[in-house]
DNA sequence: CTCTTTGCTACAATTATCGTAGCAATACGC
DNA sequence: GCGTATTGCTACGATAATTGTAGCAAAGAG
């Protein structure tokens, strides 16, 4: 399996600006992208365990997401089966770990 | 000015499960939504200059996303005219900033 | 009053996302 | 071998979100 993801970096908003935050914020800003990046924060899973685990989204979007974060580096898909986090998105994945404690917080507690 | 946003708390992803981060992950997951909050990260903006800096977005999805976080509670529209983070709205922008640093060594420094 | 700015909306067009179904490839038990 | 289950992934039409352009009423400055 394992296809090769579109090796073209384009589509990210942002991009040409010189300002990679702005890359990252629009990257980060598709529905779905944070959740995935949370839902792998621990450990590596499967496509079909991650789509149950993102309630139930449509394979589609999943897979569209997949690829847009494999290429921007963050995830890939592990020889043994299965995404994972890769150093980079680890560290990234690192950053929202605050959120969790925030988000108890804000909604009602 | 300054229309009350629609006060049902609906539409939040994640919002019945009990699992706030999840409902936090789907707001912030919208497009326009972090770019928006780190937009204000320094001064409060005019909604015409939060345009701008937005790269011009359309102005429908702007507003959607400015009552969206207003209704959420990041935002607010002051007195003295403009959009300025809230308390709690800053607090999130706290979290995010690490992230500037992290864009920078992601794409190719 | 005129002129400008602000916050905001209408509308049609485009794009993204959804939901269901299904595929080829691999791996298991038998 | 055979059946069967799982994995990563795609096709397809339907629905929802986003875009782009234009414009509005209200408030302020001159």
């Amino acid at each position: 399996m394992a296809k090769q993801p579109a090796s073209r970096q384009r589509g990210v908003r942002g991009s040409r600006t010189g300002r990679p935050i702005m890359a990252l914020l629009d990257l980060l800003g598709r529905r779905w992208a944070l959740r995935i990046l949370w839902e792998l924060r621990e450990a590596p899973l499967t496509s079909r365990a991650l789509r149950t685990a993102c309630d139930e989204v449509s394979p589609t979007v999943l897979q569209t997401r997949l690829d847009e974060l494999r290429e921007a580096g963050f995830i890939e898909l592990s020889d043994g089966g299965g995404y994972g986090l890769t150093l980079l998105g680890r560290e990234l994945c690192e950053t929202f770990m605050p959120l969790h404690r925030f988000a108890e917080r804000w909604q009602g507690k």
